[in-house]
DNA sequence: AGCACGCCGACT
DNA sequence: GTCGGCGTGCTC
């Protein structure tokens, strides 16, 4: 009899169960786990305490199932280290819920001709082609170019040579739903659509996809940040869109980033990968200028195509009157571009009516009776509603506190706000919001664009869903409504994520012939980030923040964890917390900060507080933290999430 | 993740 | 007296 160790895609180490022989690593068996028969994966290492005899379980069947590729195997050994998940957690991610049901044929996604439509290049693209042609093995590479200056096309070109190579090519993107255009793009160069792997595939794509993937049938495939789990057994090219965009971070489950694994798994797969952004982030902006990444830039607009001219406008000129939030100047400028036939963008990053309503007789603010946040007002629909936990109640008629009535006012505005603002301003004007309240489908999304593009819309008023990935000839105008509004976010990426999210939208602007104009309206005009952004001055940005960074040894130049305490009891959850900073060890290059009320204090009636832990580089974070933990006892009613790398800090 | 075990509140 | 709430711990 053979111990054999079985991983289930559950949040649980691996197991022994016994079997008459050998199974080689990546079988897929059928064992017995408590009362249940679960589905498991034959693994490459046994538990660390070996089960003891009378407890050992057989397997009770082998499944007929392709084994497990040991790529995967190796990158979910991984990430389940790194992370400091289970492995189990992460298997999961690399499976998916009908992996018994075998694909009888696999639908053969016609494979993408290399040469079907060659491109002509610029010399400065053709440059940037052939630096990336000379990628050879594990190597990272940053492709930095601006809105419109032709990224897509320049690494098209490697998936080409990795395609006459016969590799596998996964190409990362962010918010799926978006990409019909680079759908189109990709069908124009190489004659068929790629695989595609997000969320809202259906059951049976998904069962197709994962196996043309394992197969090898499958040669490009497009995919939100969980298909770097997919069964590759080919991998000749990486390539990571939009690489600053912080939806790469999975905040639930197990937390990880996909830009950083795809480097790990690139590396495993000894082959290439490319990051592509017009704002990088700090951390690959860094690795670029020191040379540990190569630094491929794109410097001009494709096509003579300019970036908009930049305005910022000082809001602190009060108007008399009632509350504007348009400003005279941004009036003006869409006026005159109706004039002209054009289009106009007005971006607020905020869903609904106003963030906030409260009551004019006794000041108090509708909050959500199961988070500490306040509710949006979404006037049209008669709805106040938590934007943390989905919850709604009707707009109440008289304020529930004082039970004064019509004596609740909105402040501060959000899409609905600014487009009935629009409407009073210019009642003839064709309008329309975009938010995801208004888009509910990649259909009414794909209807938006085409009127957009047949210009039956005037003003566009939306949040960030229109920032990315669209050529609009005939917008010639941004209004940032509120530039301020991220900047005091007060953790590590808040500045960056500013440049970046504004860089974007203002990129919307003028990138055909027709000169572009973005206007910042802000109450802070000598912020160093608005600033940078009016001189289109990112790398001395990226560079003081570097410095900053360097100064305070915060990431890439030291290392950082989040612990988070989750619990219903909230003395109990503050209690744990702290016992947990009192028994923190007490080492040279650590730092342990908190605990601190996390900013959002409670969440779907959890309370919640954060520990942050700083480390110098040589530190072993994981080790580290692995060892502190198994010294406190946290009751199961408090909830423990170690967050390696944190991007936000709730 | 499930599922059972176990110890306190309202009821056929 | 029991039924069942979910808080707690285990699954090789």
């Amino acid at each position: 009899m053979q111990r054999i160790p079985v991983l289930f895609p559950l949040a649980l180490g691996c197991y022994e169960y016994t079997h008459d022989t050998e199974l080689p690593i990546g079988t897929f068996v059928r064992a017995t786990l408590g009362r249940k028969k679960v589905l498991g994966v034959v693994w490459d290492k046994s538990p660390s305490t070996p089960c003891p005899e009378a407890k050992l379980k057989p397997i009770l069947e082998v499944l007929p199932l392709p084994q497990l590729p040991h790529s995967t195997i190796q990158f979910v050994n991984w990430v389940a280290g790194y992370t400091m998940s289970s492995l189990g957690a992460v298997l999961k991610m690399a499976l998916h819920p009908e992996i018994e049901k075998v694909s009888k044929k696999p639908c053969v996604f016609e494979p993408p001709t290399p040469d079907y439509h060659l491109l002509s290049f610029s010399s400065a693209q053709q440059k940037a082609i052939s630096k990336l042609l000379e990628l050879k093995g594990f190597q990272v590479a940053l492709l930095d170019g601006v809105t419109g200056s032709g990224k897509t096309e320049v690494y098209f070109e490697t998936i080409a040579s990795a395609l006459k190579q016969n590799k596998q090519v996964l190409v990362l993107l962010p918010e799926i739903i978006l990409t019909t255009a680079w759908l189109q793009r990709f069908e124009n160069r190489f004659g068929v659509q790629p695989a595609l792997w997000h969320s809202s595939i259906t059951p049976k794509t998904r069962r197709d996809t994962w196996e043309a993937v394992r197969s090898g049938s499958a040669r490009v495939i497009v995919g939100a940040r969980s298909a770097l789990f997919l069964p590759f057994n080919d991998l000749g090219l990486i390539v990571v869109d939009e690489e600053h965009d912080a939806s790469y971070k999975q905040e639930d489950g197990v937390l990880y980033n996909a830009r950083d694994m795809a480097i790990v798994r690139a590396q495993q797969a000894k082959c290439p990968i490319i990051l592509a952004s017009a704002t990088p982030s700090l951390e690959t902006y860094y690795n670029a200028i020191s040379h540990r990444y190569q630094y491929i830039h794109l410097p001009e607009r494709f096509a003579g195509a300019t970036l908009p001219e930049i305005e910022l406008v000082d809001m602190r000129q009060k108007t008399k009157g009632p509350v504007r939030f348009i400003s005279k100047q941004l009036q003006d400028a869409i006026q005159a571009k109706m004039a002209k036939g054009e289009q106009s963008l007005l971006f607020i990053n905020r869903r609904g009516y106003a963030p906030l309503v409260l009551c004019r007789a006794c000041g108090t603010r509708l909050q959500c009776p199961h988070c500490s946040a306040w509710l949006t007002e979404h006037r049209r629909s008669g709805f106040v509603q938590c934007h943390h936990c989905g919850y709604t109640k009707h707009i109440p008629e008289a304020c529930p506190c004082c039970h004064e009535k019509g004596s609740l006012i909105s402040c501060g505005p959000g899409v609905e706000r600014v487009a009935e603002e629009v409407l009073t301003l210019f009642p003839s004007a064709r309008i329309a919001e975009i938010t995801s309240d208004t888009l509910t489908s990649p259909q009414t999304f794909e209807k938006l664009i085409d009127k957009i593009l047949r210009g039956d819309l005037d003003i566009l008023i939306g949040t960030q869903m229109l920032a990315k990935g669209h050529h609009f000839p005939n917008l010639t105008l941004v209004g940032i409504i509120d530039a301020d509004m991220s900047l005091s976010g007060g953790d590590l990426r808040a500045g960056e994520r500013t440049f970046q999210l504004l860089n974007q939208v203002m990129g919307r602007a003028g990138r055909e012939a027709k000169k572009g104009l973005a206007l910042l309206q802000t109450y802070s005009p000598d912020n160093l980030i608005l600033s940078a952004l009016k001189e289109n001055n990112r790398n001395a940005f990226l560079e003081a923040e570097i410095n900053e960074r360097q100064i305070l040894k915060m990431p890439p130049f030291g290392k950082l964890a989040g612990i988070i305490l989750s619990g219903k009891n909230n003395a109990l959850t503050y209690q744990m917390a702290k016992t947990l900073v009192q028994k923190s060890p007490f080492i040279k290059d650590v730092n342990i900060l908190g605990p601190v009320v996390a900013p959002i204090a409670k969440l779907r009636d959890k309370y919640r507080y954060r520990i942050l832990v700083q480390a110098t580089k040589s530190i072993k974070l994981q080790n580290l933290l692995q060892n502190w933990l198994n010294q406190v006892k946290i009751p199961p009613s408090v909830e423990i999430r170690i967050d390696i790398d944190p991007y936000s800090f709730f």
